[in-house]
RNA sequence: GGGUGAUUAGCUCAGCGGUAGAGCAUCUCGUUUACACCGAGAGGGCCGGGGGUUCGAACCCCUCAUCACCCA
């Protein structure tokens, strides 16, 4: 017997270890199934579950847990990513607290000291992956740091290099001046910020009181100048261009010239130009070959190329003193309140500088235009598609990848340099002497190059290295590429792009068909979770108080497509009242020993009652399935509750209820079958949105099973269980009992007063119907009798229009013949209301002529239907008035 | 400044050419032995504004407004 209550505490612990322990997650390499394949994005080492990991780990888990049940070969590629500046932090962090930094350790020591940390604190992520239920191929788990994960690496880096598709180059990159490190164009946030925008009289020279005033939000920057740009076209400069300006502070002569990038709609028309800490006047300063002089070291305080005073302060407080140096020499023209987008480190938090470095660079437009073609064809589809104009507008601007950051833990870029610097490529340190000895001769010393590469650059190369590339390993062979690629959209740049351009370069073929695209999880107030607003949800708390299986279900049905989910704890109590109510009713199956009949044929039955049902079920699975397949998580998970809920729980028990305290031991026998039956299919409907409460009710209420839930087969009737007949049938049971339900609490009947109906005017076949499901409709309706009749309604009667048939309940002494009469003439207003709109539409030539014929008909059916109920209710209403 | 999306019941959202829907919340009633984490019933909407296309528009087109996000 089922407990009383369900407790998912003590249930999905136990479910979970049993399903890993026996390997119910595991892909089968070696069957003939057809694989299906998901890649699940690598979450940091560093990290612990969120709710943006809860929801696509969620999807994930439902797809994988679908397709399984659909007897394909499932495999669902868990692991983690390296995190390179992240997880650096964290073990600096560590070390700061016994009073150390990593060059204390030395790079080997701290290498080991990271592997450390991991080895004890690296599991926790995918430790809460398995309290969120979710069914990985756990023995497949894999790191970007490992030693095939590495090599894989290695060789793409090494291979794209001697295509010319990786190249060292001097250019401005995003520097970090906190962490020291170049970082990428995208872990750049911008931020707005109120400052100003300073104007500064720039002297020209031979010109004497003769001033170029240029604005700019950078004042430290001046130090760098190496020209002063106007537009061609713009009159007030015409006679300047090509003449020099007198820097001032620094005294350098720089010229005046012409270029596009200058707007003359903005502040003077003319601006200053410092190649070497900004990305616009790096562009002007090629294009007209001027001097690019870095005024910063790499902790962005001033070096020595700007004049002495200003050495070695700090870029904030040079701006003070330049600012305070041009009011001093009366070249301030004016300062504005201005407000202006600031790049900002992710990681660090500190302002990002421009700044001119060497670095390692993948010449990301070349790869990008197979990945940009693989989607305008279609190899690849996002869902929901327009996410494809986000890919393509980032993939048509692609600017050089910078790859290399001045860090230690991350994969150190296969490079090493001869005693001239002559840079040589290789797998290993042995190729590379090799190569050197060839290049000069005779043995040399070679230098391996510092720089790690970007985390990015080892999970882009995710969907083929875990399954063993570059060995060709059958995993890689029956695998690649994947099926579908769930993920939000944020890293539509980061990952998703990336592994198109590595996936079609290195293994021919897209990474993955489908790429689908989930929302942002937000506050109930639609704010974006984040620690600073104190807003977070965790999801483990919310496993805590309401079991996993309600949060799975409440992601899915919010998981809209297109819209972002607005998650508000009371949903989640809303579906965990939907498990308990799961969980009731299966008790209630048991009570009335609804027990599966070994060879049940569900096309044999004959009560109409059970044939509705099956037929219902079949249709539930159908929308289900279809609403999966097409990425609609939410009408999947609500089409599957509200079967569930209002179907079988609502109407069906309620209906067998009669028939399980009735006498007919046939019908009871064949109604308990068929209640086990449709009760077992919808634990495999639900199984993979509540994968623990639906395994512990198939275990408990299975005897003998083979197998488990997680491993049967997805129920698939399609058509063959359809009985419109018995679902017309039943509809009618339904409609004739809430209208009485409706009319009894409209006139205030009390519920344990039973009642007699009298239905006039019934056809033969409406009669049959009262007759066959009399039991139902007496218990149901509550009550005591019910007749067709021919004779009019008694008086003092309330009646109520059921199709044909008009639905009488002799109420004298209850009725409120005020009450009755206002409820009769809104009835008839409505309807009224209807026939007028239904009369115009019909009356309109152009619309019996133009419309679709069915679209005719039916509304002339309808219109006829209006009529005969409002002629009913009217008749009904004459009556009243007799009384 | 460019782009994308949103605007439908008090709230959160489905619906995306042919009779306006769900969940939650609200109100009324209920000790019918599965379930009060429940049951029955009810109320509640110029589908953001304005134009247009169409026999017909919440839905398609244009425009405006407001909000959100992404990219400069």
């Amino acid at each position: 017997m089922l407990d009383k209550t369900y407790s998912p505490k003590d249930v999905e612990p136990r479910h979970y270890g049993q399903w890993e322990g026996e390997g119910a997650f595991a892909a089968n390499t070696a069957s003939n199934a057809k694989p299906y394949t998901i890649m699940m994005p690598p979450p940091n080492v560093t990290g612990s579950l969120h709710m943006g990991h809860a929801l696509t780990f969620t999807l994930q888990d439902v797809l994988i847990r679908y397709h399984r049940m659909k007897g394909m070969d499932a495999l669902w590629q868990p692991g983690t990513d390296h995190a390179g500046i992240a997880t650096q932090m964290v073990v600096e962090r560590q070390l700061e607290g016994e009073g150390k930094n990593r060059h204390d350790l030395g790079r080997d020591d701290f290498i080991k000291r990271v592997w450390e940390w991991k080895a004890e604190s690296g599991g926790t992520i995918t430790r809460q992956l398995r309290r969120l239920g979710a069914s990985p191929d756990w023995a497949k788990e894999r790191f970007t740091m490992d030693e095939g994960l590495s090599a894989a690496v290695r060789k793409v880096f090494v291979d794209l290099y001697k295509k010319n598709l990786i190249y060292r180059d001097k250019r401005l990159v995003n520097w970090d001046p906190k962490l020291h490190t170049a970082i990428s164009d995208l872990e750049v946030e911008s931020r707005e910020i109120k400052g100003n925008m300073w104007h500064f009289r720039y002297p020209i020279e031979g010109m004497a009181g003769r001033y170029i005033v240029v604005a700019t939000t950078r004042p430290e920057t001046m130090l760098g100048d190496t020209a002063v740009a106007v537009h061609p076209d713009d009159d007030r400069y015409k006679d300047i261009v090509g003449k020099n300006v007198i820097l001032p502070i620094v005294g350098r002569k720089i010229p005046i010239v012409a270029d596009e990038y200058s707007d003359p709609e903005k502040g003077t028309g003319a601006v200053k130009i410092t190649p070497a800490h900004d990305f616009n006047d790096f562009e002007v300063g090629k294009r007209h070959g001027l001097p690019m002089i870095n005024i910063f070291d790499l902790n962005a305080h001033i070096n020595e190329n700007a004049p002495e005073e200003y050495q070695g302060l700090d870029r904030f407080e040079a701006r003070k003193r330049i600012v305070a140096k041009f009011e001093e020499l009366e070249l301030l023209d004016k300062i504005e309140p201005h407000t202006l987008m600031v790049p900002y480190g992710d990681r660090s938090g500190v302002v990002i500088e421009p700044w001119l470095t060497d670095q390692w660079f993948v010449d990301a437009a070349t790869l990008a235009k197979p990945a940009i073609e693989a989607v305008e064809s279609g190899k690849t589809k996002f869902v929901p598609k327009n996410w494809e104009n986000t890919y393509f507008d980032w993939m048509r601007n692609i600017q050089p990848w910078c790859i290399s950051r001045q860090i230690w833990w991350g994969h150190q870029v296969p490079a090493w340099y001869g005693p001239d610097g002559k840079v040589f490529v290789e797998m290993t340190e042995e190729a590379a002497q090799e190569a050197a000895a060839k290049h000069y001769g005779m043995a040399v010393t070679l230098t391996r190059d510092n720089d790690v590469l970007d985390t990015w650059f080892s999970s882009a190369l995710w969907p083929f290295s875990t399954l063993g590339w570059p060995n060709e390993t059958p995993e890689l062979k029956r695998y690649y590429p994947t099926d579908v690629l769930v993920t939000g959209f944020d890293i539509i740049f980061f990952w998703v792009a990336r592994m198109m351009m590595m996936g079609l370069h290195f293994m021919g073929d897209v990474p993955f068909h489908t790429i689908y695209i989930h929302a942002l999880v937000r506050d109930e107030k639609g704010q974006k979770m984040s620690k600073s607003k104190g807003n977070i949800i965790d999801p483990l708390d919310l496993i805590e108080k309401f079991g996993c299986d309600a949060l799975r279900f409440t992601l899915c049905a919010l998981a809209a497509q297109g819209r972002d989910i607005k998650l508000a704890e009371s949903r989640v109590e809303g579906y965990r009242n939907f498990a308990t109510k799961l969980w009731n009713a299966s008790r209630f199956t048991e009570m009335n020993e609804c027990k599966l009949v070994p060879g049940f044929d569900p096309w044999r039955v004959e009560l109409t009652l059970n044939k509705w049902i099956l037929a219902k079920t079949a249709e539930a699975g159908d929308k289900v399935a279809q609403a999966l397949d097409a990425y609609r998580f939410n009408d999947a998970a609500n089409a599957a509750y509200a079967f569930v809920w209002n179907g079988f729980c609502d109407w069906f028990l309620e209906f067998a209820k009669p028939v399980f305290n009735g006498t007919d031991d046939k019908a009871k026998a064949e109604t308990r079958a068929t209640t086990a039956w449709v009760l077992d299919q919808i634990l495999h409907l639900l199984h993979p949105f509540m994968p623990f409460v639906t395994e512990e009710l198939w275990e408990k209420l299975g005897e003998n099973r083979a197998g488990r839930l997680i491993g049967a087969r997805w129920p698939s009737h399609e058509s063959a269980l359809a009985a419109p007949e018995a679902e017309a049938e039943m509809d009618w049971v339904v409609r004739l009992i809430s209208s009485i339900r409706s009319v009894r609490s409209e006139m205030n009947v009390p519920p344990a007063a039973k009642l007699s109906l009298l239905l006039k005017g019934a056809s033969a076949a409406t009669k049959q119907r009262l007759e066959t499901h009399l039991p139902l409709i007496l218990t149901l309706a509550r009550l005591d009798s019910a007749e067709a009749i021919d004779a009019d309604a008694p008086k003092g009667s309330v009646q109520v229009v059921v199709d044909e048939a008009t639905a009488i309940l002799p109420l004298a002494g209850h009725i409120d013949v005020a009450k009755e009469t206002a409820r009769l003439q809104k009835e008839i207003a409505k309807l009224a209301d209807d026939i007028g709109k239904t009369e115009k539409k019909l009356s309109n030539p152009a619309f019996v002529e133009k419309a679709d014929p069915d679209v005719v008909a039916e509304a002339r059916e309808r219109m006829n239907e209006l009529a005969v109920a409002k002629g009913k209710l009217s008749e009904a209403l004459e009556r009243l008035k007799e009384m």
